[in-house]
DNA sequence: GCAAAAGTGTTGTGACTACACCCATGG
DNA sequence: CCATGGGTGTAGTCACAACACTTTTGC
């Protein structure tokens, strides 16, 4: 914080967005076409300069809005988290610029727009993004696992309620690991983490068998499950 | 990220770094007094307006050196950790800026500067720091735990080898709890995080007794004690 | 020989893993 | 009557906490 605020040369700052989702088991990001150099035509992440009036998470929802095409309404759903800051020298051919990273989740039940591709996480090569994205979605890749680990993120992948299955789905898509399916069980419901919910789903266009249960999370927060290091 | 980067009025980007250190078994925090105003004379975290040609990371060593007035050779042996970006519109009463907070330790034998204070955490109630400081200052605190948790960050606040007890005192500083001596010492070996270094430590000023061992880190590197969540 | 500091051993509890088997129900 | 999607139970291993006791060595 310096006393000087005239008008020297400052970098520019802007905000670029990851949003994750599950479909069909497998972690995706949402990507947008360029439609101006550099890059134009490439895939990149959604992301605006900040304006002089808006707050940070408010240009991040602006870029979901003015690059990816997608409904105010829906955007105002979606949590967005504090990434980092990204600022190398060099980042931005047009000039200095420091990004501010946001993540969010999307449920699978989310309408894509025409000017978003939900594109596989494993489909998108080390290098294969404009400026500096690789390194920013590899960021929010690993804080996505972090957060698997100590909070109840997973939720914001699934609609309100979910057959537990869905939500085991979940965990092996971003850690890429089966899980023995009574221990996942047994030890979210001990936790509390999840509640049945009463009824029972009707057939999802399986060919029989006995319908799944549904489930909830028990509590809207993401709650910090914590661990003591000694 | 945009394509228009002339001189529209853009928010000024700046840096503001918390330093830990533990003294006197008390986790303490590096604070300055302000030599303008706004908060003239009140202290507060060291902080820069970031230039043109700089990265933040090079923007916070030039807080410490400017505003700390602490030694650049010393700076250069702290690592400094990106910690969160703070956004508020009105932060700072001279105008919109965004500040990028850094946070870093230093072991016991740092030599300070008559510019700043180590004022011990504890002693800094909120709402008695300048702009959004306290805010800052909590979410390092919560960072810095963190760390603690899955990580050798520890070995920071201490020099090359050290006394298995003064690591204990870190720990017990800084999660505010007594911790069993011997669990401590053996689960600390067991994951392989300290060694025994072969000599003895020559009396410390103390009465008398057996001369305690020295133990020093096995990695150089903050290594992840990786967890899973099932 | 006593204080300081380290080191060892024991026991109980709880968590996680793997696996095996039982249950309910719609087509 | 069987596929589908649960749900239960048990045994082995491992980690952690609490605590007690032993060892080393300088003054």
């Amino acid at each position: 914080m310096e006393s000087n605020m005239n008008n020297i040369e400052r970098p520019v700052l802007a905000v670029d967005v990851v949003i994750f989702g599950i479909i069909k088991d497998s972690l995706t990001v949402a990507l947008n076409q360029r439609d101006s150099s550099p890059f134009k035509g490439a895939l990149a992440l959604p992301g605006v300069a900040v304006r002089m009036d808006e707050t940070l998470e408010v240009a991040a929802r602006r870029a979901l809005a003015q690059k990816a095409g997608w409904p105010v309404d829906i955007i105002d759903e979606i949590m967005l988290d504090q990434l980092a800051t990204f600022d190398a020298l060099y980042r931005d051919s047009r000039g200095r610029t420091v990004s501010v990273a946001y993540m969010g989740i999307v449920p699978e039940s989310f309408i894509y727009s025409e000017k978003t591709i939900m594109k596989p996480f494993d489909e998108i090569p080390r290098g294969s993004l404009p400026f500096d994205h690789n390194l920013i979605l590899e960021t929010a890749h690993n804080r996505l696992k972090g957060k698997m680990r100590y909070t109840n993120i997973a939720r914001k992948f699934l609609s309100e309620s979910f057959r537990i299955e869905e939500l085991q789905n979940v965990y092996e898509a971003i850690f890429k690991r089966s899980i023995n399916r009574a221990n996942f069980r047994n030890k979210l419901l001990k936790i509390n983490m999840i509640e049945q919910v009463k009824v029972l789903t009707r057939a999802v266009g399986k060919k029989g068998g006995r319908p799944p249960h549904l489930y909830r999370f028990k509590r809207q927060e993401i709650e910090t499950v914590d661990r003591d290091f000694i």
